[in-house]
RNA sequence: GCCGAAGUGGCGGAAUUGGUAGACGCGCUGGACUCAAAAUCCAGUGAUAGCAAUGUCGUGUGGGUUCGAUUCCCACCUUCGGUACCA
């Protein structure tokens, strides 16, 4: 007996072994094909038409990629797969934004170069990449530490150098047509877009020195050398950048920061202000984006005018929006560090206001954004308001700041909200110029209300008012009409070590001059230490015979931003082996741009508003046929993180006491140990002593016991493995002999231990389970937790689409019959969903309406040849394996279901909707909008026996009681009757 | 503060231009198969009252428009993301 059920059970074993779905049975084999089979690779030539997708460009961290990463890369790869089955030449690539700054932290903490470090992350996050069964074209793979791939970012670089914006024309000129200009005719009506307003005439120019003409030409440049300011941490030697800080002090340490002032490149991102934002119209982009993008650009419109100072010839240029109140104009305020500051001080103040500059100076951008606190004072000098004459004080105030407008405001306390605080703190005269006592519900800032004691603007509406003003104030002669803009230039300098040399160097005189980028000079080069030197130098300075390369020849020591190699990527994946050109004219005319992007809003404003400015300048020098870079965006969501934490206290030593009261146990405290607290006793504590201070540390998932409670709960061995973890003694406190944790919703990273990392899910489920789980999470552009629930779902739809096509006894003999009326309504519902929803990106109702189908054509157990191939077919991009499996195995074909033949055209099915035409309808019936009744009828019956049918109806007519008013037919759809 | 997104069962989420709220999946409950378990299959599952038929309530809150509102309008509350005094 026993040997016989011996001798079942290892037949069901093989059984199993060959028929059961086992999706790590074949993966290997699949992934081998693809590759022996090039599947995926691209040829910038077809017959075909082209379609761009692309994934936004990662960095490569050494904590290797998490589930969160994947999310957008296999919407992407769905989509990619989609179009190339409808018979595209897609282009799908992936590289890596390997510059960056914890690549060099690990340099300075480990000596490890950042390039050996970069490459080892790199193949991992491809080994990860790899496991998931991306359509990327591997040959197009491209990075932008490698040097040939940063050449062509110095080439822009140099571009971007050798350029101006000409306003006239509105686009790039080479800056060589502006120098023609300064010596025909001087300043006089040059086109160029320029900060500093400067006078000379063609003899001046001719008459200045080199070093002269070049602090001109930098006025003009589309990247130039300015005076920039930094964050600067004294204690840390180094300049910080904006994420290195928290709370107004450096993340690491917890040091202050300050502004420092430096020579700094700079990108003129202002000058394609208009255009930008212009630009944004043409895009298929989310409105919210688009707004924020517009925001960011900070388009306004206004005045721009002068205060004279009274007992002196200066005078001081302001920018306003609000013209029209200028009668309430009752002083004038400039930023800290203004120019005219220096001249506008009366000497009894001098001390006060040069203490304040320093006050100012100290203080970081959080602190000046964060403390609500009114600061300022008073030069002593007094302005003359050009309208009422009168003279009104002019102080310096660090709620204006230098970089906007024209770093004065004049200020009106009655429609300004800050100039109103201001006004009343430091007591100065306050007007109310605009009556706004018929919009009770608006703010002080709102364009609305009549103008009084405003003279002969008396009586008029806001909008009125501007106008008349701005004619007045042009007729006087006072100032211009002026169109502003809040979108700065962009710094370009890094004193950083792992980023791309500037291709430049300095001459004796401090000239600047451009190096040849096939010039080895312009390779990153090696140094002795990757720290910052002494007083905030780069650190490429650590390697003094790179940067004297040669007798008086000194390199730029700076490196570019991390967007420098991002701003442009996108290009080079078209042709990524040139090594005569950043990318071939013929690339580009065929790929022309960007058909679908699709990456996290966290690069809203930065990288999206680079690559744009970027993309259209290389549109005005004539390197690319477009003037966008991205046709169509998509922002997905961010995959959450569920953290443990713990709770544990500030100050251990004082809080100690109440604890072991409750505790009921003797222990011995040494100050250095650390106390936990389970979550659930957390309330009776804080009750006991409300003073104490709290903390929620981080707690390994890895070390909880039990996952599916709402709260974590750490069994007794979770608690040991983490006090060995954290090593020392410490203090568990809790009721029980388990110990409750916080458990919290948030970024996944490496520090808070909540990531989850795909490999392991691939392992166990499969690549194809992993991807169309994430899909079916939930829509795309939303943040979400990522919970293992949810993933056995996905799992036994597979298994079931498996056993659509094997049973124990091998593969299913499919019939060749033509689709029963049934059959076909179930895979065309389906096939007809499937393509409107890739399109609408709703990528998880795609995933319900594939399980929909096969639970559908289980049901009625079809082994339909032309329907489940057309089912392996529509589920193809989604679950790339298994069908492409299915496809050579059961269908018998020899080449990729992801390889089109020469000559067809579209393989994605199409639904005929002629099968999906239905011969009955079931009208709800409801009266007054409530169902109360089904009624069944032929599709073609007519509104008047609809009627007569639904008032009729047996379980209807118990509800009439009152008469019916009105009956209301939607064709298929419903049936109210209103009484 | 401002800008943006979102609030629907125990959970993730579905629902065309306003037209049967809760598709699909998880979880849970019961059943079948099994010596047993796993896997699989079948049925049920918003709340509430009722043995049931069925009724009432129900999409963050309060109003409004409409024959009919998750969807449109107004006000408010909450959460998440971004941003920082932009004249």
């Amino acid at each position: 007996m026993w040997i016989q059920r011996f001798f079942f059970k290892k037949l069901a074993l093989i059984n199993y072994f060959f028929m059961e779905y086992n999706p790590n049975s074949f993966k290997a084999d699949i992934d081998l094909f693809w590759e022996n089979n090039q599947v995926y690779k691209v040829e910038n030539e077809s017959s075909k038409p082209k379609f761009y997708v692309l994934d936004m460009f990662p960095y490569p961290s050494g904590a290797g990629l998490h589930v969160g990463h994947p999310l957008g890369y296999i919407a992407s790869d769905i989509f990619a797969r989609f179009k190339r089955l409808q018979g595209f030449n897609v282009l799908h690539p992936i590289g890596y934004d390997s510059f960056g700054l914890p690549a060099e932290q690990y340099a300075i903490q480990t000596g490890v170069h950042p390039a050996d470090s970069t490459k080892a992350n790199i193949a991992t996050f491809k080994s990860q990449l790899k496991k998931i069964g991306f359509s990327y074209d591997w040959t197009r793979e491209l990075m932008t530490s490698d040097p040939n791939y940063y050449k062509w970012t110095q080439w822009i670089f140099l571009e971007l150098f050798n350029h101006f914006y000409n306003i006239k024309e509105d686009k790039a000129n080479p800056i060589s047509d502006l120098i023609t200009h300064f010596e025909m005719h001087g300043s006089h009506q040059n086109p160029g877009f320029h900060t500093t307003v400067l006078e000379f005439s063609p003899q001046d120019w001719k008459s200045f020195s080199e070093k002269q003409k070049e602090d001109i030409l930098m006025n003009f440049r589309l990247v130039y050398r300015t005076q920039g300011t930094v964050n600067w941490c004294e204690e840390l030697g180094t300049v910080l950048a904006n994420d290195e800080i928290k709370d107004g002090v450096s993340e690491r340490g917890g040091f202050p920061v300050t502004k420092k002032a430096m020579m700094q490149w700079s990108l003129r991102t202002s000058a394609y202000a208009q255009r930008l934002l212009d630009g944004l119209n043409q895009l298929d982009w989310s409105e919210a984006l688009k707004t924020m993008q517009t925001h960011w650009i900070g388009r306004s419109e206004g005045a721009s005018l002068s205060f004279e100072v009274k007992d002196s010839n200066i005078k001081i240029p302001i920018y306003t929006t609000r013209p029209d109140t200028i009668f309430g104009a009752t002083f004038v305020v400039l930023a800290p560090d203004h120019d005219l500051v220096s001249v506008l001080i009366n000497p009894e103040v001098k001390e006060s206001v040069s203490a304040y500059q320093e006050f100012v100076k100290s203080k970081s951008d959080r602190e000046r954004a964060d403390g609500k606190s009114i600061s300022g004072v008073f030069t002593g000098s007094y302005a003359i308001n050009p309208f009422t004459h009168k003279p009104i004080p002019i102080w310096i105030a660090d709620y204006v700041l230098k970089d906007y407008g024209t770093g004065a405001i004049m200020a009106v306390p009655s429609n300004d909200d800050r100039d109103m605080a201001f006004a009343q703190h430091f007591d100065l005269p306050i007007v109310e110029v605009i009556d706004q006592s018929d919009f009770p519900e608006a703010s002080r800032q709102d364009k609305v209300g009549k103008l009084q004691h405003s003279d002969f603007l008396n009586g008029m509406d806001v909008a009125k008012a501007i106008k008349e003003i701005l004619k007045a104030i042009e007729e006087k002669g006072l100032g211009t009409r002026k169109v502003n803009y809040r979108l700065r230039d962009a710094n370009y300098s890094r004193q950083r070590y792992w980023g791309e040399p500037f291709p430049i160097f300095y001459d004796e005189k401090g000239l600047i001059h451009a190096l040849d980028i096939h010039d080895p000079q312009c390779q990153l080069p090696p140094v002795s230490d990757y720290k910052p030197t002494t007083g905030g130098k780069a650190p490429l300075n650590n390697n003094p015979s790179w940067v004297h390369f040669a007798e008086g020849k000194t390199m730029e020591t700076d490196t570019m931003p991390g967007f420098a190699g991002s701003s442009w990527y996108f290009l080079r994946y078209m042709d990524p082996q040139n090594d005569k050109e950043a990318f071939s004219k013929k690339a580009i005319d065929y790929w022309q741009s960007v058909d679908l992007y699709l990456g996290g809003s966290e690069h809203a404003v930065g990288h999206l508003l680079y690559s744009r400015m970027w993309h259209k300048f290389l549109y005005d020098i004539g390197k690319v046929p477009t003037d966008e870079p991205f046709k169509k965006l998509i922002n997905q969501g961010m995959i959450q993180g569920v953290s443990a934490k713990i709770w544990t206290l500030k100050n251990p030593l004082q809080e100690v006491e109440n604890l072991i009261s409750i505790n009921d146990e003797n222990i011995a405290i040494a100050t250095s140990q650390q106390v936990f607290v389970s979550a659930d006793i957390i309330d009776d504590i804080k009750a006991l002593n409300p003073s104490t201070v709290w903390l929620l540390g981080t707690f390994p998932l890895d070390f909880v016991s039990d996952y599916s409670h709402n709260m974590h709960v750490a069994n007794q061995e979770g608690v040991k493995s983490f006090e060995k973890w954290k090593g020392g003694n410490h203090i568990f406190l809790s009721r029980t002999n388990e110990f409750y944790l916080v458990s919290e919703v948030e970024k996944m990273s490496k520090s808070k231990y909540n990531v989850i990392n795909p490999d392991d899910i691939v392992e166990k489920y499969g690549a194809d389970c992993f991807r169309m789980y994430e899909m079916f999470l939930g829509p795309i552009e939303q943040a979400k937790p990522w919970d293992m629930q949810g993933i056995d779902g996905v799992n036994k739809f597979l298994r079931r689409f498996w056993t659509l096509f094997y049973d124990d006894a091998g593969k299913i003999q499919l019939s060749d019959a033509v689709p029963s009326k049934e059959e076909d309504k179930i895979i065309n519902t389906c096939i007809k969903k499937v393509n409107e929803d890739i399109e609408k990106f709703s990528l998880n109702t795609c995933v319900s309406s594939f399980m929909i189908c096969v639970n559908e054509l289980k049901k009625i157990q079809s082994v339909n040849h032309e329907v489940l191939r057309k089912l392996n077919i529509l589920l193809a991009p989604f679950a790339p394996y298994i069908t492409e499996h299915i496809w050579r195995d059961i269908f018998g074909e020899k080449t990729s279901i992801h390889a089109l033949p020469e000559g067809e055209t579209s393989r994605y099915p199409l639904a005929d909707e002629s099968k999906l035409v239905a011969d009955n309808f079931d009208y709800p019936i409801c009266i007054n909008g409530k169902k109360r009744a089904i009624l069944s009828v032929a599709i073609q019956t007519d509104n008047k026996t609809l009627e007569s049918l639904a008032v009729n109806h047996e379980d209807i007519v118990k509800w009439l009681d009152t008469p019916i008013k009105k009956v209301i037919i939607v064709p298929q759809k419903m049936i109210n009757i209103v009484i």
